[in-house]
DNA sequence: TGCATTTCGAGAGCAGTGCTCTCTATAGTG
DNA sequence: CACTATAGAGAGCACTGCTCTCGAAATGCA
């Protein structure tokens, strides 16, 4: 489809960018990502690339997309093997899925959801990409029997007030409180992920990949649990 | 208490090139810590500074402990302010010390949870500064009344071998599964004051101290009561 | 086809980084 | 007083992001 062939050099380059980084960025982290670096594996001098990319931090906003595409693609395949009655295993297999993804790919885990990169300002670009994940858990909610307990005045108008911007947009008839559970069990589950991945668990966790699954797994069932599913 | 002028001179240079490296990590972050620029802050060239610190990664170790103890401080300080009976009281202000602490200082906040650095490699030097928080909860923990349900044998052997680290230290004789669940807990808690300061929360959470805050508070209680405390 | 215009890549260069090595002045020690 | 350990300076290496200029090549237009 590329018109001319400078358009398609320009594409297939910027791919290969993009690829490379991708490639540098799951092996040495977002630190020791170098355009230089990249510039050298394709060939060419520093200076060209940056006739593709205008600077370091614009590749890596496209990293995050990426990222956060890549997790969003995965924790979603996996919750539509589950039967749609079953709204636990369904939340069960969001959690397995981000936390698969997240130690087969550390980095890019930690581009996301670890300490944002230093001049960032999380650009345009990225929210879409980034609210999968949550609108596949809010989904969830959604489709739970009514039931759920009320709060005590006080605090329902809290998280009335502190949720508000959730409830204007995506978790439209969702009941405040069970949204404010959902919240708490999203950071859970990312708590638990990142403990995982940024290695607070040594010597609190017993090592080894089945055992932390089964682990993973069982307070995760918990979680969704106390949220009313299942 | 420094015998020769020389090892004054070299305490007081140590504990100089620290606080310059605390004052630059809190401005820009653990990316924008540069021994260069502390030196010439000191007035001295580059080489110099290599004195006294081994290397960039060796001072970036000595803030990690740093913030460690100053979380851990910050922590014990709010806990020990509240009556002993009330465990929730004390579980919701060990929560309350972490957020504000995370909140006043994000780059140390980043720099103990969330990326790992580069070519770190947790240090001996950092898990008893690092366990200070996890301690006093889970002293909360256990002191606890008897109760707490039964898991079914399969889970129960899970949550077993998982734990098993920590059962054979620290937390001596608290039940497995409320092991299980302050874990998850603290995974709550990291993982609500991570989505903040990370910045996770734009467009979910309203904006404004107060608000998020409360929030936050109602949160921490409702974990605390699933935990069965109060 | 022929010419003007983009676009691309190379090269040099600037300012910054971590870190090493060598050299000199000085502080501590016998 | 002589000798040694140490501190700091300075130069240098290899690396980074990024800018600017310049020649060659691809493109658009007449």
């Amino acid at each position: 489809m590329a018109r001319t062939r400078r358009e398609a050099a320009r594409e297939e380059l910027t791919a290969q960018i993009l690829e490379l980084g991708r490639a540098h960025l799951a092996v040495e982290g977002a630190a020791g990502l170098s355009l230089r670096a990249i510039a050298r594996d394709l060939g060419m001098v520093s200076s060209a690339v940056y006739r593709y990319v205008p600077s370091r931090d614009a590749l890596l906003t496209l990293l995050i997309v990426d990222a956060y595409d890549a997790l969003g693609a995965v924790a979603e395949t996996a919750e539509a093997r589950v039967a749609r009655a079953d709204l636990m295993g369904r939340f069960v297999a969001v959690a397995m899925a981000v936390r698969t993804w997240a130690l087969e790919h550390p980095h890019e885990y930690a581009l996301i959801y670890g300490s944002p990169v230093p001049g960032y300002a999380a650009p345009e670009a990225t929210i879409g990409p980034a609210s999968r994940v949550p609108t596949l858990l809010l989904t969830i909610l959604a489709q739970m029997p009514e039931p759920a307990a009320g709060l005590a005045p006080a605090e329902a108008k809290v998280v009335r007030t502190a949720i508000a911007p959730l409830a204007s947009s995506a978790a439209g008839g969702i009941p405040d409180e069970r949204i404010a559970r959902g919240l708490a069990s999203w950071a859970t589950l990312l708590g638990a992920v990142s403990l995982e991945v940024f290695g607070h668990l040594t010597n609190v966790v017993a090592p080894g990949q089945r055992t932390r699954r089964a682990f993973f797994e069982h307070q995760m069932r918990e979680v969704a649990a106390g949220l009313g599913l299942g």
